[in-house]
DNA sequence: GGACGGTGAAACTTCAGGTTGCCTC
DNA sequence: GAAGTTTCACCGTCC
């Protein structure tokens, strides 16, 4: 198929066939190779993450084997900057890694935002060459190629294994072709045979896409929208509430306005029952609650769920010594929000696992599990989630977490993300409250979540390149505070995390003394670095044996965790 | 004869997306 | 629907 620059239905043509090259069974290989050889550039739609990492790896072999890849150096460059974005590499990195050093790259949201980024900017600089993506690329980013390969046009959701929407499809097959660049695009779609093809050319290319409609009505976004127009004073009253919300996109596509104007005032009392509006004599106005909570973006449900647990929050949170069974309560809290959803999942081998948690944590979690109210697998899926993110600050490494719950590195960083909003919101709640203590806790376990760290290293986190991975490195070999880091010896240090590091440090710490106090070791280190790099301190890389230290952590941390479970261990705060 | 290891077919399982808050270096 | 993973029966080899 092939299609203009600027899709439009009436200029898409179907071309006849064009014979390529066969040198595979494969006939992605073939396409791939063909395009490469006339110097363009591919973007690849498969409909899930590991279809678009195998089909990137079996592209990867075929290139290899080719030995026509071009740009080796700023490839293998590339490639190691990939490895480096997190402290300790991931399989998920490794196996990026070494499909970069080919040109091809795959890409979907469980890479980690810095890899993602790597990946787009050298594939507009030319340096990778295709990319095999989910349909990520496809919405957001402006990342045209000359090509465009759908290689499924069905997609598993929850209604099935079907079809995917025209409208999706044109906003694929719309990446072919580079405005500004070349006239024309390609755009294929794989398919099997004869019978395939006519569907698919009647109902992608010539069917009409699907019409878009107004959710206005549905109550969890009507619930935001009301509450945030109140609170801005744009309406206020019950006419300029009608008024308003005649001139939507959902007033101009459903005239029976009465069902909508229904439900907002449905919600309006329940925002009043929230306490985050008030009425007086039919002038609605925002509370000060209300306003901090439309101003945090939270939804009226969670803030209210948040808010009627507060007491509870205080009494139990706020003391002094908090388990670790705290943390993981407020987690399975945050999970049934909308916020945190979509929830890591429950596999079905995880079963026995999570009914047995549930038994164990059942009476203890803030809110006990309903039937009538929660479906069963959700439940279930925040006790995963839960678990993964108490995983996570007990120092969990990246490895043992994606592996052992079958998530990507990206996944959990957006989970980490919507924890450190939540907690945020939560601050914000115990400084209105004047809850001080529970403001620095939360805040405290912000910090925690954002380096996946337990609390005797958070004092470490906030020297520059210390990350999780270091601080416990530190911490292990007796430099637990600032002042210890102070007072220890540049060659106690630099056995421990390297030269750079201590100098790095060290001039944080000690600021201009450390010239002074260091100056014969920081001349040797730095007309070393000179060769590579001038002037610029560079942290060290994570060594072999660090990497041997880690696989020995993720082995040790099952083991630590469950001796911490029998002896109910409590955590310093 | 029993333990063990390799092999392959059958059965089972899973499957996309990433905005919004605020601060600080 | 398809790819990846696990399970299980079957067979040959070795002690």
């Amino acid at each position: 198929m092939h299609m203009s620059t600027n899709f439009s239905m009436d200029e898409v043509k179907v071309l006849g066939s064009k014979s390529i090259t066969v040198e595979s069974k494969e006939s992605i290989i073939n396409l791939v190779l063909d395009t490469l050889a006339i110097e363009k550039q591919l973007l690849i739609f498969n409909n899930s993450k590991n279809s678009s990492e195998a089909t990137a790896e079996k592209i990867a072999m075929a290139l290899k084997k080719k030995k026509t890849v071009t740009h080796q150096k700023e490839l293998s460059q590339l490639s190691e900057q990939i490895l480096k974005v997190m402290q300790s590499p991931t399989k998920q990195c490794r196996r990026l890694a070494k499909c970069v050093e080919q040109g091809i790259a795959f890409h979907h949201s469980g890479l980690v935002s810095k890899q993602r980024y790597l990946i787009e900017e050298n594939f507009k600089k030319g340096i990778i060459k295709v990319i095999s993506s989910t349909p990520t690329l496809a919405a957001g980013l402006n990342l045209p190629a000359y090509k465009v390969i759908i290689k499924d046009y069905k997609r598993y959701s929850s209604r099935g294994f079907n079809d995917i929407p025209v409208l999706e499809f044109m906003q694929m097959a719309g990446r072919a072709g580079r405005p500004g660049h070349e006239d024309i695009g390609h755009s294929v779609v794989h398919i099997k045979d004869d019978n395939e093809l006519e569907r698919v050319i009647k109902k992608y290319i010539h069917g009409k896409p699907e019409e878009i409609y107004s959710k206005l009505a549905v109550e969890p976004t009507l619930k935001m929208y009301v509450l945030s127009l109140v609170s801005m004073d744009i309406i206020n009253t019950e006419d300029e509430i009608k008024e308003f919300f005649k001139n939507t996109l959902y007033g101009e596509q459903y005239h029976d306005l009465e069902g909508l104007y229904y439900n907002i005032f449905k919600v309006l009392k329940i925002l009043k029952e929230y306490q985050f509006v008030r009425e007086d004599d039919n002038y609605y106005v925002a509370t000060t609650l209300g306003k901090k909570v439309s101003e945090l973006y939270l939804n009226p449900d969670t803030a209210h769920l948040f808010l009627s647990h507060f007491d509870t929050f205080v009494k139990t949170l706020g003391s002094k010594y908090v388990s670790r069974q705290h943390v993981f309560n407020l987690i399975q809290l945050f999970s049934t929000t909308m916020e945190m959803k979509p929830l890591f999942r429950m596999g079905k081998k995880e079963e026995e696992h999570y009914m047995q948690l549930a038994d164990d944590v059942q009476e203890e979690l803030f809110v006990e599990y309903d039937p009538f109210e929660q479906d069963l697998q959700d439940f279930m899926n925040g006790l995963k989630t839960a678990e993964i993110m108490q995983d996570w600050i007990e120092e969990a490494p990246e490895e043992y977490i994606s592996e052992k719950y079958s998530i990507t590195p990206g996944e959990l960083h957006f989970k980490k993300e919507v924890i450190d909003w939540l907690l945020y919101c939560l601050e914000e709640f115990s400084q209105l409250r004047k809850q001080f203590y529970l403001k620095n806790y939360f805040n405290k376990l912000r910090q925690r979540f954002k380096s996946g760290i337990k609390d005797d290293v958070l004092v470490l986190i906030s020297l520059k390149g210390v990350g999780r991975v270091r601080a416990r490195k530190l911490k292990k070999a007796g430099f637990g505070t600032l002042s210890d880091l102070r007072s220890a010896t540049f060659e106690q240090l630099s056995r421990v995390i390297g030269d750079a590091l201590t100098i790095s440090i060290k001039k944080e710490l000690h600021g201009e003394t450390y010239e002074q106090d260091f100056s014969h070791e920081l001349k040797q280190v730095e007309k070393f670095s000179r060769s590579s790099k001038p002037k610029e301190i560079r942290v060290r890389e994570v060594t072999e044996v660090e990497v041997d230290e880690l696989v020995e952590e993720t082995q040790n941390f099952e083991k630590e965790k469950e001796e911490a479970k029998q002896k109910g261990l409590l955590q310093y705060f």
